[in-house]
DNA sequence: TACTACGGTATTTTT
DNA sequence: TACCGTAGTA
């Protein structure tokens, strides 16, 4: 019934609106129903709409009915998003589609079917990486391991790595084996058994487990191939090893799959994503078509040039050429400040600017513009400035709501009163809030508990009926054993509706006295959390169907609506847009991040410069690039490059702005005179620049590279850069010793000369590395150049 | 058992 | 610099 010619004469003989809003990229994408295909969607090329038309000319032409398409996405967002435009497109008409979600939601689903081919109850529990943390903890404290030297953080890393491959413990390299300690593999079975005597599963097991089923069991596979005649696969970039082999095994028969993503927004190879999983698709699918959708529907013109000139530079793509019919529009704009704070007051000056509808363009929102940032870290700068300036803004990320302790900690009562054999609940909440149970009772619980073969729970019964516990601690603890032992029994009979039995929880466990006793800042804000946390339970049926919900659904739309500024990470903005869009910190080592090109060499280098990439495309009208010359990093002042990445910008697409001030505006400080960048060299060519910038010698991009390199650690200053120096700077050429003074940090001596940075111990200040060009010999103070 | 002081460390984080 | 986590102490 579902032969290629009789669905397409299908098509034919209806009318399809959904197809005729399609450009022929989109429209082929959402036409090739059989066989492998990848999609290569560019930035704001209409992917989600291409591929939610795949879906809905499977199910109008009566090619797939909806429990036979499995169409698996990354966030609950994205799926959520893809089943409303489903059903939006198809007039509401069909029901949900089951096997829509997260290839976690999925796996979940499947695992509790068929969990005793997993060893496991089918009511298993999801631990998330706090708990998984927990586990580590206490697995390396029984192994006496040096919680310092080998923190459980580390173990919880790596073993997630090793999940991401598919590794089993016996499965793990021998080279890879040695890591942790050379204990490694015997910590992660160690952490498996006792995930399977919890009866438990961390995020990886998810699909490591229905891999196993598939594998051990070919008639479940056969099923499931059967079954899923239509898969879909959104952001496949971001496909770690597991979920690709997850995806084989399921596509082995038909092949019927397609893959949509784009290699040049990889960003998450970190955390075990494989970008060669999209490249290798052709060899993986022979016959695979590949369809590129190119128009972007989001940008101007300049900022998508800027983009494609910046993403060139990366080897091994697959290759895009993005275009819009759309006008040029503003260029990119590039400033430098003189510091972060000046980056951050500039910007709140932006935005304010634009939100009145100055520089001819009409006013902009708040919530049209973003600032989006490499590191967390750099947000706190924005932060302050908005505070001050009275600028609404709202930060994107950080804890989310249900990773909240106060959240965690309320969770974990439910988590009992549903099954009081939780032992990790249990052992979360014993003494909390406190009840005078510490180490010892717990470790006391948990003795006779495994000696006796039971839960932490009857554990505790016992050690309180045989006295084994004593004092205060004792009595608290008859009193919480009863209360969980009662809170199950209402769970049970559904005596109460679920909403009133978590107020009465919490209520009787003491744990919203414990905050409302609580007179810290912060208290008031949690009470409010739990109110919301309650409130949330009233969407479902029962606390088991909350919990289930929460396992997976770690995210957190708190819906305000009020106009802000959105300042989030560059990997929290990919598939976001923006109007108008601030990329501040780039600077070489923040971004790209020193750390990841240290760890990952070229492979880190071009993860960030599709980072770079993800940010620019997330403007649709106004891209505003920045950089500081100085930054304070862990409280130590560094002067700081330009990014390379500033360097690959496409000079036509990019409009050099002036910073304000003559001196205090700054002008980029030592970066840019020392950039290769013909864009810096034009901004250099003015007024302020000129004292700043160098011979050629400095403007090699070997040297830059050098400079940035020995300004860590302290090389030598060549001779002839040294005379540079002196020629351009009269008046403060400086040797070791010399006593010195600088505008922010007063009086210091000379320690060492590293290119034009020196080495300074300030009298109050401490060690610095500063531009040579902010200091003078001390005495000479009236000369101050500012 | 609970508080304080110190030291080590410091990206990005869909589930 | 600022936080977190551990260890030591009251």
């Amino acid at each position: 019934m579902s032969s290629t010619p009789l669905s397409q004469r299908a098509v034919a003989a209806r009318p399809a609106p959904y197809l005729d809003e399609l450009n022929p990229a989109q429209r082929e994408a959402a036409e090739t129903l059989e066989g492998p295909v990848l999609m290569l969607a560019g930035a704001g090329t209409g992917k989600t709409k291409a591929l939610t038309s795949r879906i809905v000319h499977l199910l109008a032409t009566g090619t797939a009915k909806p429990n036979e398409i499995l169409a698996v996405t990354f966030t609950n967002k994205a799926a959520r998003e893809m089943k409303l435009r489903v059903g939006r497109t198809l007039g509401e008409a069909v029901e949900g589609m089951p096997w829509l979600g997260t290839f976690h939601a999925v796996c979940v689903k499947l695992l509790r079917r068929h969990a005793e081919l997993a060893d496991l109850k089918s009511n298993f529990t999801i631990l998330d990486s706090d708990d998984q943390i927990r586990l580590m903890k206490q697995l390396l404290a029984a192994a006496n391991v040096d919680e310092k030297r080998w923190p459980a953080r580390m173990l919880a890393g790596i073993i997630d790595g090793w999940k991401n491959r598919a590794w089993t413990p016996e499965q793990v390299p021998p080279d890879e084996a040695k890591a942790f300690d050379r204990r490694g593999v015997e910590f992660y079975a160690a952490y498996q058994a006792r995930l399977r005597d919890l009866n438990a599963v961390d995020f990886g097991d998810l699909l490591l487990h229905v891999i196993r089923i598939f594998r051990e069991n070919e008639d479940v596979l056969a099923q499931y191939r059967r079954w899923f005649r239509y898969i879909l696969v959104d952001e496949y970039q971001d496909t770690n090893v597991a979920q690709y082999l997850w995806l084989r095994l399921l596509a082995g028969g038909h092949r019927n799959i397609c893959c949509v993503g784009d290699d040049d927004q990889s960003i998450y190879g970190w955390r075990g994503a494989e970008v060669g999983n999209i490249l290798r698709f052709e060899q993986d699918f022979e016959g695979a078509k590949v369809v590129r959708l190119e128009q972007n529907y989001r940008s101007t013109g300049h900022i998508l040039a800027a983009a494609s000139g910046v993403i060139a530079s990366n080897k091994g793509r697959l290759g895009k050429t993005l275009w819009t019919d759309g006008e040029d529009g503003e260029k990119v704009r590039l400033i430098g400040h003189w510091d972060g704070e000046e980056e951050a007051r500039w910007i709140g000056e932006q935005v304010e600017d634009l939100q009145r509808g100055t520089r001819g363009l009409d006013p902009f929102g708040l919530d049209s513009m973003a600032i989006l940032v490499r590191a967390s870290h750099q947000m706190r700068a924005f932060e302050d400035r908005f505070l001050t300036i009275g600028l609404p803004y709202r930060v994107i990320g950080g804890p989310r709501f249900y990773e909240r302790l106060e959240i965690r900690d309320a969770m974990a009562y439910f988590r009992l009163a549903t099954s009081p054999d939780d032992d990790l609940a249990f052992e979360r909440i014993v003494n909390t809030p406190k009840r005078g149970l510490g180490d010892k009772a717990v470790q006391t619980i948990q003795k006779t508990a495994r000696s006796n073969g039971v839960s932490l729970h009857e554990g505790a019964r016992l050690a309180v009926q045989g006295q084994l516990i004593r004092g205060k601690g004792a009595g608290e603890l008859r009193v919480l054993v009863e209360a969980i032992d009662r809170w199950h029994g209402q769970v049970v009979a559904e005596a109460d509706t679920h909403v009133e039995l978590a107020e009465m929880i919490l209520d009787e466990s003491g744990y919203t006295g414990m905050w409302q006793a609580d007179k810290t800042p912060e208290a008031p804000g949690r009470l409010e959390n739990l109110k919301e946390l309650v409130k949330a339970l009233e969407n479902f049926d029962n606390l088991q169907g909350f919990l289930e919900h929460v396992a997976l659904i770690m995210d957190n739309e708190s819906e305000d609506s009020e106009e802000k500024v959105t300042i989030m990470t560059l990997h929290a903005a990919k598939g976001l847009e923006f109007p108008v869009v601030f990329l501040p910190g780039w600077e070489d080592g923040l971004f790209p991040s020193q750390r990841s090109m240290d760890e990952s060499g070229l492979k880190g280098l071009e993860e960030e410069r599709r980072l770079a990439y993800v940010g620019i495309t997330r403007a649709e009208r106004l891209c505003t690039i920045s950089f500081a010359g100085n930054r304070r990093v862990y409280g130590q002042w560094q002067s700081q490059l330009p990014s390379r990445f500033i360097d690959e910008l496409p000079e036509a697409h990019v409009e050099v702005l002036t910073p304000p001030g003559l001196y205090g505006g700054g002008y980029g400080a030592a970066g840019m005179s020392a950039s290769a960048s013909p864009i810096l060299q034009g901004l250099a060519a003015s007024s302020v620049q000129e004292r700043a910038s160098r011979a050629d010698v400095y403007n090699s991009p070997g040297w830059k590279r050098l400079q940035s390199r020995s300004g860590q650690r302290g090389m030598a200053q060549p001779q002839e850069a040294r005379g540079i120096t002196i020629d351009l700077e009269a008046s403060s050429s400086f040797s070791t010793g010399d006593r010195v003074f600088h505008q922010k940090f007063g009086y210091g001596e000379v320690m060492a000369l590293e290119g034009d940075k020196l080495v300074i111990e300030f009298d109050k200040a401490g060690t610095k590395n500063v531009v040579a060009r902010f200091v003078v010999q001390a005495g000479q103070a009236d000369d101050v150049p500012f």
